[in-house]
This record gives C-alpha cells, structure tokens and sequence, in this order.
DNA sequence: ATGGGTGCAAAAGTTTTGCATTCCC
DNA sequence: GGGAATGCAAAACTTTTGCACCCAT
C-alpha cells in the first residue's frame, strides 16, 4: 500500500479532495495489519472522530477499490474484507478463527490452457485456501 | 449431481421427509444447467408451484450443503450461487455478463509448500479466473 | 400422532442511496 | 463561490428466524 501522503496526492490528482475523514481512513487501513471490513474500519476511526458516519467509509473504501489502491476480498462471509496488497496472491483463511494471512505468491494456475480458457480473455485469479491454523487445530470444528 | 431419487434417499436415510416442495427444488437445480442464485431456483419453482416460500428455498439449500450434496460458491456478488458439481474444480466467470463456467480440473496450485501453509491444515482451495467471456468482449467494460 | 416442514412476516446484517448541510479547493 | 464530501436516515438486498399450521411417515 502506498503511504497516506501517496493516497491523498492519488486523490488530489483526480480532482477528488483531501478531507480529514479520508486521511483517517486511509491511517485506519496503514494500521490494521489485518484483512479488515468496512466496520472494521469505522471502529477504528470512531475512535479518533467520533462523529464519522459509516456512509462516508463505504464511500472512501470504495474509491480506493476504484482506483486500484485497495483490493475487495470476498470470503464467503457475507461481507467485503479489503487487501491493501494490490499486488497479484493468494489467501489462506482460517475456518476456526476466520483470520486471513497473504501468501506472497503469484497463483501458479494463472496459467490455463487455451482449450480451458473456452476463448475468455483472462484478465485476474483469485485463489484462496481454507484450513485451520495452528491455535484451531484439535479444537471443536466450527 | 445426484439424480432427484438419489437426493430423496439420502432424505430418508437421515431421517428427513420426501416433500413436493424439496422434489421440486430438486428438479429446479437438476434443470438448471448454470450455476444458480437461491433466487434463481425460486423463481423457477414458482413456475410450479406459485405458493413455495422462498424461506422453504433458503431451507433446501442450506439442508443440501450441510449433507455435502451441494457446493455454496461466493464469487463476490453479494450473493451466494450453488453448484452442484461438488467435486474439486476452478471456475471462470465473465466480468461483463457475470456468466459462470466451471473448469473441470483440480486446482494446480492446492499444493502448498510448507513454508507457505504457516502451520495451517489445508482442507480446501477455491479457484475462481474472472475474465470476459467471447461475447462480452470488444464491448463497453463493466 | 408426532415431529419435522412450510409459509408468512419480521428481523438481521451488509451496503447503497437521497438529501440537506458542511467544507475543501 | 461552487462542487464535492459528509452525516443521517431510509432503502435495498440477501439470508435467517420465530411461529402457527400442515403433512409425510
């Protein structure tokens, strides 16, 4: 991910303006090592300005994801996580705990053979693994 | 799939009940060829049985992917589609037209060198190419 | 007859939208 | 000053749940 200067010229760029929101935001996603969501987010800057609507966050997260700044992930869990590596790799996702870890691996099924293609042009590969980590081994199983 | 008898066995054999409703959504996703949303099945239903609650649907479903007949797919509409190929396979799904092929091979990339699977016990991987499809191509994007 | 299934409506949860107000440029 | 951004509330949308009634076994 870019740094929170980086974004705000990203915006500035685009005619889009530099709120205060927006820079929290944009600190909140720098911050939070994780995958987080979109409440996620909002709790970490009620924090900070407590009056922050959750309307304004759907808003700003959905700008980066538009410019290409943040990814979407979509886990099968009824809501979006967002991925500030923008760069192509893989999830492994928890089935205990639910947490997710980046695999800094380029999928290495990108490739598909012409006759599996069916004459799509491909244009990305989303691959995610599930499992347990280590602290959801041997424990109860969902 | 299961042929709609099958499904109805493997209801008695776990004690459940054989229902014109259930039979029909049976048949529904046994004549869908695609890879339908809850609300596609309804809508098919329906055409038969104008009285079927789209909860009874919702029901089904979920009853089929618990007893592992029935594959839940996420790809990230804000919706859940279901396959009944419940075999490990890829699938393809066009950005424009938002249509789903699957692609009948085991995901290449389920093997997970051990430096990279972090202690994690993998159970499974889902590998999703998103690309257009030869009809949506050449046309306005998204 | 009995326990599970169904239909209806309401609820829950995430995300979007309309609109008046605010504020960055 | 002007247009975009914000906050609030309501709406949209998918999915789940509570409950009274019904029906397959």
């Amino acid at each position: 991910m870019r740094t929170v200067e980086e974004l705000c010229e990203v915006l500035r760029q685009r005619g889009l303006k530099v709120t205060p929101q927006r820079r929290l935001i944009f600190e909140a996603l720098r911050d939070s090592g994780d995958h987080p969501s979109a409440e996620d987010i909002y709790q970490a800057v009620i924090e900070v300005m407590p009056d922050m609507s959750l309307a304004t966050v759907y808003h700003t997260l959905n700008d980066l994801v538009g410019m290409g700044e943040l990814v979407n992930l979509d886990l099968g869990e009824g809501k979006s996580r967002y991925d500030t590596h923008t760069g192509s790799h893989c999830h492994l996702v928890c089935l205990g705990c639910r947490k997710v870890v980046d695999i800094m691996r380029s999928p290495c099924c990108a490739e598909l053979a012409a006759e599996e293609a069916r004459g799509y042009e491909i244009e990305r590969c989303d691959v995610v693994f599930y499992g347990r980590c280590p602290e959801c081994q041997g424990g109860v199983h969902d």
